[in-house]
DNA sequence: TTGATGACCAGCGATTTCTT
DNA sequence: AAGAAATCGCTGGTCATCAA
């Protein structure tokens, strides 16, 4: 497979939910006037879950919000609008919005499901931008031992064993930095392979913040506790960039491409995550190629560019039986490597899909239809493990952490808890 | 006018400390 | 022990600025 040819910059787009295009469309069916658009916007922007975060939590209802929420959602608001102009999902006409054809259109493929519905805005998104071949490519020129594979490592001061309270000095920054820079160097050697003396970039990190006067160039003097938050940020992002711009020679900032590849992985060619397991930091990598074609069933283009090339996302199907037997090999692999680290037998779903999507180098949804279908079988005795599925408590439901990943929808109902018996005697 | 960029901050959830 | 309050760490979103 010749590699394809990288594609002209992206831009950059503000909002990361794709549901928010359909959301607007929803709201122009029933009006056309900007204002009551917005206001019903607003409503299905809270019932649709299109929280401020990833995670999608929301706080208060939509009729209780403060200035400066309203403000915020109508900046995301206008966001949409633009966007859903450039694609002609929208006109704008003396001050009315009317909803085209190609508006409907898409309205009708969310109906359809939400995979129909992603795609069809991949198309779009494609045709315009040329963001997720651009990221793809970069992605798979990332290593050359491990090709596709991009890690931004992150380490606060408390996740290196430094408590903010012996944080006072210049001295003490530098010795954050220097364990950072170590541990960012052994990040590169074990997972991309790369020998690396990070040293230099170190030194100009911590020059900047001489410079811009968050610490003294003096090592004994202290630096005043409320910068505390933005010397810490000013070393991840600096870290970020890094990554990004000389390791993996992503041209633009960090947000372009936290929105883009989030939005691809909602569209399942790209995988991202925070939560890999024994990690700290983001992972991401492509469920998906780019090649003039393929003979491989497992593979379902999605979007032919104009020089011939096509995006094929990995899909394999389920109950061809050479792809189940490998999804469950991967599956007991995983579940033994988690349950080394636990004592329960049950562990983490979300974190066990990580290892295994990672493995298949699949999407989220692609790992939900295989373990949908793995375990109907297991109820009904045609496997040879047995698994035991069961929600512990769903993210609404709690403040923690570790539950911030969506559950996963298996036969029917959320669970986040797995375990698994390879003998088939009962657990 | 539009997009790129970096600084900033509100607010969330985790963690720690205080109180009962 | 358990709940309440205070503090901490971090993120997404906003905004000002600059360049084209």
């Amino acid at each position: 497979m010749k590699e394809s040819q990288t594609q002209k910059p992206s831009a950059v787009r503000k909002f990361y939910h794709l549901e928010y295009f359909y959301v607007l469309l929803k709201s122009l069916e029933k009006s056309s006037d900007k204002d009551q658009i917005f206001e019903i916007f607003k409503d299905l922007k809270q019932e649709y879950r299109l929280g401020e975060s990833k995670y999608r939590k929301l706080t208060s209802d939509s009729q209780n919000l403060s200035e400066r929420q309203i403000q915020k959602y109508r900046y995301t608001f206008e966001k949409v609008i633009s966007e859903s102009l450039e694609y002609d999902l929208i006109n704008h006409d003396g001050g009315k919005y009317q909803l085209t054809d190609k508006g409907r259109s898409l309205m009708e493929s969310y109906n359809q499901g939400f995979q129909t519905y992603t795609r069809s805005l991949c198309v779009l998104m494609e045709e315009k931008y040329n963001a997720f071949r651009y990221i793809i490519d970069r992605l798979y020129k990332s290593s050359r031992e491990n090709p596709g594979l991009l890690i931004l490592p992150l380490y606060s001061p408390l996740q290196l064993g430094f408590d903010k309270s012996e944080i006072k000095t210049t001295k003490d920054i530098k010795r954050y930095a220097e364990r950072l820079a170590k541990k960012l160097e052994q990040d590169l050697s074990t997972f991309l392979k790369e020998s690396r003396s990070l040293a230099l970039e170190n030194n100009k990190l911590l020059a900047s913040l001489v410079e811009e006067g968050l610490i003294s160039a003096d090592d004994s003097s202290e630096f005043s506790q409320n910068k505390y938050i933005a010397i810490i940020a000013k070393f991840r992002d600096f870290w970020r960039k890094f990554f990004l711009q000389e390791i993996y020679l992503y041209e633009y900032y960090y947000t372009s491409f936290e929105i883009w590849t989030y939005r691809a992985k909602q569209i399942g060619i790209i995988h991202s995550t925070e939560f890999y397991p024994h990690f700290n930091g983001k992972i991401v990598y492509p469920t998906s190629v780019i090649v003039r074609n393929t003979d491989s069933k497992d593979f379902k283009k999605i979007y032919t560019y104009k020089d011939g090339y096509s995006l094929y996302i990995h899909e394999p199907e389920p109950d061809i039986e050479a792809n189940e037997n490998l999804f469950i090999d991967y599956l007991v692999n995983a579940y033994f490597d988690l349950r080394r680290t636990n004592r329960s037998y049950f562990i983490s779903l979300p974190a066990l899909r990580e290892l295994v999507c990672y493995k298949l180098k699949i999407s989220e949804y692609v790992f939900k239809q295989f373990l949908d279908s793995v375990y109907l079988k297991n109820l009904t005795g045609n496997l040879k493990i047995k698994i035991s599925l069961e929600v512990d408590r769903l993210p609404e439901e709690t403040k923690a952490m570790y539950l911030k990943q969506e559950p996963v929808m298996v036969d029917g109902r959320y669970r986040n808890i797995i375990a698994i018996d390879v003998s088939r005697g009962g657990i």
